[in-house]
DNA sequence: TTTT
DNA sequence: TTTT
């Protein structure tokens, strides 16, 4: 019932990529996805246009993670507003990783029709969505430590859907789009997201 | 001038430590403070009174720093404002690793007293303290690619601002992040801050 | 369950006076609080220090308004997040008027002791209160026009609270806080707040 | 230099009418811009579909202005961030009136063209402009109290306060806020904005 | 009407 | 590592 302390993220910006959505063995909707703002501004020294892009890493959990995988695809403009939170996960070496993440808690579609690269879209011209209690997702993201290097933005399972199959990849069976089994991610070991 | 997306965090926390302040080669103040927000909530499954503790990452330049480096203390209650940054750096083993900080451009003390467990404060309560310009920092900080794991929160050298302290971390005079040479770091190696 | 459009408000400032508490008809709590927030600067031209005060009428319902009428007090620093809402009301005349207030859905004290000019406060630092659905108060602030000019800040009834009463000042026997009837109040006829 | 206190509004809207864009007489722009925003929910009791939409008086100075006069239309979506000011003026009969304002210090074009009924539109998907210093349009906007009713909603009648009059409305050509005089403004007496 |  |  009570917060201690003010978390409030912000965000205006447009998917990087489609969102991946999934859900978890106890049937809980988790969406991912990756946001860009970009600032612009002019160079005191040199007088030269400077642009530079950011990314987020945004989660939707629920209603609004399904909403999310629906209605916005790559290129997607949207509104955020969530609170930050900080992941500890181990690479395969064993290493403490870390990995902040934007939960989101209201969503608002700002295209007219869909905005992303790809039709089909049903909503309005900003359509809004909220999620009402804290702590989303059914607690399991609230976890300590997990051992799952897998994020979004690669065809791997995220790190919100831990499983810890030695091989890497997806086990069959499990309700999660990301495709399965056999391939190499050994490139990208540091990612966090 | 221009800015495409918006970007925005609000925080209201209790500093964990006593905030890093230092001057970059070029003169630029940064104080880095990690900043704790806390949500309470009772479990809806045991009806247990939960507690998560959420940590933050925050950096301030210029004057900012400087009143940070002055006013704050451990356990000071501040109101920040400020852009969501993910900086790359590499870790000893030449692995790239990824630091999510609050980029600071408002702050405003909430402590009657300064708050911390140290006296010698001047504020009173709520001085608050504004930060004009975007790209703040001299552009350094919006670097691509940095080499060093050292980073806020350890008695080390941070990314954001070497020190020129003889016994390890940076070594004088050298006017760049990189880590020095010669000081074990290896308890640290994995962790981004 | 679906938003069209963001109507946000975050406020931190100190209570003019103790918040008026009621209770509607219905049951419903309802605490009115006058809220300012400062800013200072130099003027360019002259090089003045000056400042303005802001007041702000913030709105609370059910439990935060009960929380509100216990805790807060004349001088409490709070945080208060919300959204814009105008009201509509007729004054004696029945002339059409105005009045912009933020309806809060979050505040947090700021405040170690309670900060007001009174004792009795069992809150610590930043004790922090949310409200989850939004059209609160039981829908009856949602309404168009409202016969009733008098508000919060005087002796009277608030328009949260209408009462339809010609002879101005309130009807006996309702749940009301506010100092009942018999009182003159043609001074401030025009005063929205 | 230093703040007390958080005045900070953030609109995503509608515009409800094109932007009334002119000139003090020290040659400041200022905007006037009536922005919608909506809520929808679904009454509890009834199960009815609800909405509300709330109207915002926006005010932007300086670039900011030039840049909505030029850009922004009736129908266009924006992003707007702020801080709210209460206006007092005198109405006809000499009474205080309030008007509170968000004076906006950020504003984002969220159309893809413009969004309005009106084309012409050079800007992007989302165009960003910030307004650096506070306190903007050269003070007169601090001033206490303003003998002016004019506003916002004339030569071109607000959504708060349609009124298609022929006559009325603002003098041609008068670039200020001022009062013109002889002309019949008794109509909207009561309306604040 | 607050606060510094 | 803070705060209650």
């Amino acid at each position: 019932m009570a917060t201690r302390g003010i978390n409030k993220v912000i965000l205006i910006g447009n998917l990087g990529v489609d969102p991946e959505t999934r859900f978890t063995p106890s049937g809980v909707a988790v969406a991912n996805v990756s946001l860009a703002t970009s600032d612009s501004w002019r160079d005191k020294q040199t007088g030269q246009q400077q642009e530079r892009t950011e990314w987020h890493r945004v989660v939707f959990f629920n209603r609004l993670a399904e909403i999310v995988g629906e209605y916005l695809r790559k290129g997607s403009k949207v509104y955020v507003e969530g609170r930050l939170q900080t992941r500890k996960w181990q690479d395969q070496n064993g290493q403490d990783r870390y990995t902040t993440e934007i939960v989101a808690n209201e969503m608002q579609m700002l295209d007219s029709r869909g905005g992303g690269d790809q039709g089909g879209f049903g909503g309005g011209q900003g359509a809004g969505f909220q999620q009402g209690g804290q702590p989303q997702g059914g607690g399991f993201q609230q976890g300590g430590q997990q051992q799952d290097p897998y994020a979004q933005g690669r065809t791997a399972p995220s790190p919100m859907a831990p499983s810890n199959q030695p091989g890497g990849g997806q086990a069959p069976g499990q309700p999660n789009q990301a495709p399965a089994g056999g391939f190499d991610n050994s490139f990208d070991d540091d990612i966090p997201f």
